[in-house]
DNA sequence: AAGTATCA
DNA sequence: CATC
């Protein structure tokens, strides 16, 4: 368990915990995932698309539609998502420290313009298990607020590399993502910025 | 409200 | 940036 470079409102923040090549390998092992469980913008229960495309990996994935937000066993498509990529998992017992393994990595993936409202992960049963993200291309601007919705807030740009951990009395604080510097990393070819995010559902 | 528009 |  690597000791963080940088605390803010509890959220343990890694600042390049993984070198350029980590980072390619990373991309490397999301390809075939991306092929067999491709990208969709979900709706909310209110009608509205979201920017932000996403997926995911492992026994479930994220999903929201006009009967609201939970967790699926399978892809729109009607195939079970594919297993999490190993070099994630290696991340996930690293910075975590725990034994067992996440049920969800959400590939959330941010073009141009994409954004993530402020919001609490609190769809899963526990939340004594923390959530971890990685953040892989283009800079994000992260944005942390409160476990009660509204008050002031903090942000801090994320870089392609930066791995932050969301656990303990920070689990259900609100965050979200309020801007992508387009152009700011090389390391997708389309350019845009992937974030991934794994949690223990059960 | 994992959203958007509006306001100071 | 706060409020809805």
């Amino acid at each position: 368990m690597p000791a963080p470079t940088l605390r803010l409102r509890g959220f343990d923040i890694h600042k390049q915990y993984l070198d350029p090549a980590a980072q390619k390998a990373l991309i490397d092992a999301l390809r075939p995932v991306l092929k067999a469980a491709p990208l969709f913008s979900p709706t909310t229960r209110f009608g509205k698309q979201m920017s932000v495309r996403m997926t995911s990996a492992g026994k479930y994935g994220w999903y929201s539609d006009a009967r609201g937000y939970r967790y699926e066993s399978h892809h729109p498509n009607g195939q079970p998502w594919p297993a999490i990529p190993d070099p994630v998992l290696a991340i996930w017992h690293d910075v975590t420290g725990h034994d067992r393994t996440p049920d969800c990595c959400l590939i959330n993936y941010y073009g141009d313009g994409a954004r993530m409202g402020m919001h609490q992960d609190r769809d899963e049963a526990d939340f004594t298990w923390p959530v971890l993200s990685v953040s892989l291309g283009d800079d994000g601007l992260f944005r942390i607020g409160n476990e009660e919705r509204g008050g002031k807030t903090e942000s801090i740009w994320l870089e392609s590399g930066d791995v932050v951990l969301m656990g303990g009395a920070a689990r259900l604080i609100h965050h979200g993502v309020d801007r992508i510097r387009a152009g700011s990393s090389r390391l997708l070819p389309k350019g845009g910025r992937i974030n991934l995010t794994c949690r223990v559902v059960d």
